[in-house]
DNA sequence: CCGATAAGTTAGCAAAAGCTAACCTTTTGT
DNA sequence: ACAAAAGGTTAGCTTTTGCTAACTTATCGG
């Protein structure tokens, strides 16, 4: 079952505001994505379907390790991308902005490259 | 009227089938593309009604200079993105299959950043 | 205790973009 | 000439992923 666009992000979302706080609920998603609740109610069920998170009574979302490893991915993607896009004089929006598009489509091959790239003018 | 990923993806295939055989019809875009008639033939009444492509009673599709535009547009992120990754050591397929899907997601702001880095680094 | 607020769910709509099945023309080959 | 093939369209299904409206709970203030 491959991760679908959607899913990724809703991971990476659920992996950033993890590192913050430690008790991740729907609404904080919903509100640092700016979706509805009712979207986020049924990502956050196909998640849990999937194995990627699990949901405590408290509506504590949590990353499982299956669902860590992805957004662990994801965000990797994430941080090298825009930092390579400012690094080539992006403005910072910009370059989150496109890291946030192009996390999701790139292959692994060319992203090891670019990040190879990027270390080796670093 | 903001250009979808698809509409983009049906212009510049018109575009470069264009280039070959000066006569570009349905069928052809199917066969390029892989995609069922049906598929193509609501694509192509969606970019004539929005004035992208004119499409002869022999069943020719020509770009407008809108389309044309967009369709140049398109294929240039595809030359250079595909032609940066190379040169980065991605095999071909996979440049190729990634400049294929970031060219549509992309800003104008960083495929110019990339381009000038590209430049520079001939 | 009771009403308001907060969090989540259910039901159902919408758009984008693919598909198949079935149909209509027009051209083509024997 | 007439069947078959080629090209295109129509109708309608599917999936993904957003939305609103409306509902349920549960907690919290006075």
């Amino acid at each position: 079952m491959k991760l679908k666009e959607s899913a990724e992000m809703y991971l990476e979302t659920i992996y950033v505001l993890s590192k913050k706080s430690s008790y991740v609920r729907s609404i904080d998603v919903c509100e640092y994505m700016g979706y509805s609740k009712p979207s986020v109610s049924r990502a956050v069920g196909l998640l849990k379907e999937g194995g990627y998170i699990t949901v405590g009574h408290d509506g504590a979302l949590v990353l499982t390790d299956l669902g860590l490893a992805a957004a662990q991915k994801t965000y990797e993607r994430h941080t090298v991308l825009s930092e390579l896009f400012e690094r080539l004089g992006v403005s910072k929006d910009v370059a989150v902005a496109d890291a946030c598009k192009i996390e999701h489509v790139i292959s692994d091959e060319t992203f090891e490259a670019l990040k190879k790239h990027l270390n080796n003018n670093k």
